[in-house]
DNA sequence: GTCTATAATGGGATAGAC
DNA sequence: GTCTATCCCATTATAGAC
């Protein structure tokens, strides 16, 4: 963890505006709020810290003060980018929660059980390897019962596990999966893909070394993997009892 | 406490001679000072309120005030009983972790691999059903990067991983199952019981529940144990197990 | 053991400077 | 449009009085 953290110096911070204005277009859309490429590099940069920061301090024990002076801004110029804290700490889960939906709707639209599955696990490995502490906030909003994002994770969660299942069911009607529960089966897969960028710490410290390597995520995947396609593998011809969900 | 961390190294470890228990830390203090009954009355209320918030807000997001205040004492009277938050938060841990690597040590004991895991996995679900609070705090302190409790999970954790995944070695070589990444196993199952502790709201949240019942754990459980069992069993076919070493 | 005072922190609103 | 300064109020850790 680099604690370079500095006093924010009172000294006047002068940054030169973008030099060149849009020059091409600039009438094209009169009063409507400029995305200004600036701004939005800006609030990027506001992001990424307080993704960091939720991820660490949780939402009640970070402070918008800490944020700021992480990034060398004061807590106003922050609060003049985000109206407030609940603001900010949504627009990070935002975020997080469209980076995942996408790698679900890839599991939908394959024909290839296996093949999809595979795809999906890697993907999601790679989100945990790529961007820990995204899902490091989404979890401890989870833990502490979803008291801020709940009615998010119901209304876009939802809709895509439902398909994701029914996905599932076909396949194993078509006798190509076996059927067990698909519901709990996306919990699992969920749980532990994101295990290893929440605890990442802990799998580090436990194997003796200062961070994981992808030879170990590599390793995670392969057994993830065999263990999802294993209980899938269709139960041959003993008995194909029709499970009640 | 005791540091006791030592390198993995895996040079040193060359005789799979059953190692003398590495006396696991003796958990907290002992009947150094005669505590009355009353008082570990007391102490056990405000542990059980504490493990609640710690759990909500995290170690920084919780507050003396509101856990005293949930159990009808005052801040003040509380920090008679634990002299800071801090030591107040090691003790709920401690706590958590004693149970826990009480269900490991079973797990190494054992002497049918199947058996050994569906009771494994049976008991660390029902921890997360019964406390699930517990298993909250200890993730969120994960999460963080263990900064206040990784030398303890270092002490305590390590050794006994060590031991099970030496344990799994050996019914490997025996042809009893077959030869996967027993570390990584092990993680995997930490990771996906835990998870029916600390995302019970999310689980239930998209099954429409306002909480999960036995019925769900039940699910839960079938199908984890489906997992591993089938990810263990022994490849047969493909290549023959290493009978002799 | 309980109650109260103080100092520090943090979120938020408003006004105003570049 | 962007950023800073001042004020306000709630919360809370800590210390000390009773």
């Amino acid at each position: 963890m680099t604690d370079a953290r500095q006093p924010p110096s009172a000294s006047a911070r002068r940054r030169p505006e973008a030099p060149s204005p849009p020059a091409t277009a600039p009438a094209a859309d009169t009063a409507a709020k400029a995305p200004t490429a600036s701004r939005l590099l800006k609030e990027q940069g506001i992001l990424t810290e307080a993704e960091n920061h939720f991820a660490q301090f949780g939402f009640e024990g970070a402070s918008l003060e800490n944020i700021a002076a992480a990034i060398g801004i004061s807590r106003h110029n922050l609060l003049y980018y985000f109206p407030n804290k609940e603001a900010l700490y949504q627009r990070v889960l935002d975020d997080v929660l469209t980076q995942w939906l996408a790698g679900m709707e890839d599991l939908s639209h394959s024909d290839d059980p296996q093949q999809a599955l595979r795809r999906y696990i890697r993907a999601k490995l790679r989100y945990s390897r790529e961007r820990p502490n995204g899902a490091k906030v989404f979890t401890k909003e989870v833990i502490a019962g979803a008291p801020r994002y709940g009615k998010a994770i119901a209304a876009r969660v939802g809709p895509l596990l439902k398909a994701e299942v029914r996905t599932f069911e076909r396949w194993a009607r078509e006798g190509r999966i076996a059927r067990v529960n698909f519901t709990h089966l996306m919990f699992i897969i969920w749980s532990v893909t994101q295990a290893y960028a929440e605890q990442e710490a802990q799998f580090a410290l436990l194997l003796g070394k200062p961070a994981l390597t992808e030879r170990d995520y590599g390793k995670a995947e392969e057994l993830i993997c065999r263990m999802v396609i294993k209980a899938l593998e269709p139960d041959a011809a003993l008995d194909n009892p029709p499970r009640a969900d």
